[in-house]
DNA sequence: GTCTATAAGTGGATAGAC
DNA sequence: GTCTATCCACTTATAGAC
């Protein structure tokens, strides 16, 4: 815990545990990755690495908290999301999908994304982790999106909740489609092919959801 | 292998080792459960399931061909769907979802789909057998389920790829969801939410393909 | 077909010299 | 802070008695 700030562009032998680790993690997992392979990918004896973490548990949970600082850090704010519903419903669902797109394939979380859904069977604190972060709260937030654009009149009425799962739904599609079936640390293929599928799906439903002139809305 | 068929209600050995090795994989993975633990809900000493099965590999190998039979039994003929679609596109839909929920939650196959969820990273084959009978081939047919639509004058124009995107990842949605995310081995409780939501799906999306009277339907 | 005994290996983690 | 040496629990799998 010593030399954790350095700020040159050296990195600690600590940053170093933590970036071979991610590395490894990411390809294997974290049961079929042992604490020699992590000494033998930094340069130093197994037994080195408790000088820095108390043990590999303590490994992985420094970087999930690393997850979930980075993500923190984005995000709009209310004023922000109420002036681009005005503005703009097209803009709002470009946003909307970069931001989550950004969220997922920064190259600082893409391979921690892909750890957490290695390892959210084997551990309950990602597994609720995921369970809120992916499901519960993005959806929560777009249904309130969604009656906030009905109130003003920029889409047409429907259940909001089902236009919630409507909307968000692709995206976890698209996660499961990457992290989960075809990850292979391409970067930018991700980033390509996420994006196109995600304007195509925010079209369908903007086309859906048009404000039409006659008066039979509501289903 | 010898007496692997038996009439009479009874288990053989080998049975009860392919079922205890399902319920022991789908509630911990393949690598953390052992032999021992095997041969412990079995009742015999581990050394004992070797008569049964060359090793560890050969039962999860079992265990997927057993899926992949199941699989095989069920499914819609090339009449049966052109039928459907002239008929009555609303219960195509529903039948379309009820089909694929089932395939999901047979209590026969549920915890095989859990077990193959967790196993997807470490298994070549399962990964590919996962890409191919959730991602592609489900998408390619529904690609020419929604072209004869068109065809037929059934739904408006729009591009049948997307439309087959739009239709199936809300399936993948659930199944991330379910086998995934909130996994319990509450199968009752999985199907009536699930069905719930795959309804209001196939909802959004025939009332979004609804053809109008007007001329612009093309986008 | 099941048992005991055992091989042969890998894992995480610690003690203590330097 | 890194090293060597070591511990001990646990794994898959095999050999051979019964």
């Amino acid at each position: 815990m010593k030399n954790e700030k350095n700020s040159k562009g050296t990195l600690t032998t600590k940053e170093r545990i933590f970036e071979a680790s991610v590395d490894l993690f990411s390809q294997k997992g974290f049961d079929a990755v042992s604490m020699r392979e992590i000494g033998r990918e930094v340069g130093i004896r197994e037994s080195s690495i408790y000088n820095h973490y108390k043990n590999k548990d303590a490994i992985l949970e420094s970087i999930i908290n690393h997850l979930i600082d980075e993500l923190g850090a984005y995000s709009l704010t209310e004023e922000e999301i109420d002036k681009l519903i005005s503005d703009c419903p097209e803009m709002f669902f470009e946003i909307g999908s970069r931001e989550f797109l950004n969220g997922m394939s920064n190259p600082n979380t893409e391979k921690i994304w892909r750890i957490l859904s290695i390892e959210v069977f084997h551990n309950e604190k990602i597994k609720s982790f995921f369970v809120n972060e992916l499901l519960e709260s993005p959806i929560n937030q777009w249904e309130n999106i969604f009656t906030k654009m009905m109130k003003k009149g920029v889409i047409k009425e429907y259940d909001p909740r089902v236009l919630a799962r409507e909307y968000f739904s692709f995206a976890l599609y698209l996660f499961f489609e990457y992290f989960i079936l075809k990850y292979d640390a391409n970067y930018s293929s991700f980033m390509d092919m996420a994006y196109k599928k995600m304007i195509d799906h925010s079209n369908f439903m903007l086309e859906s959801l048009k404000v039409e002139n006659s008066e039979n809305l509501k289903l």
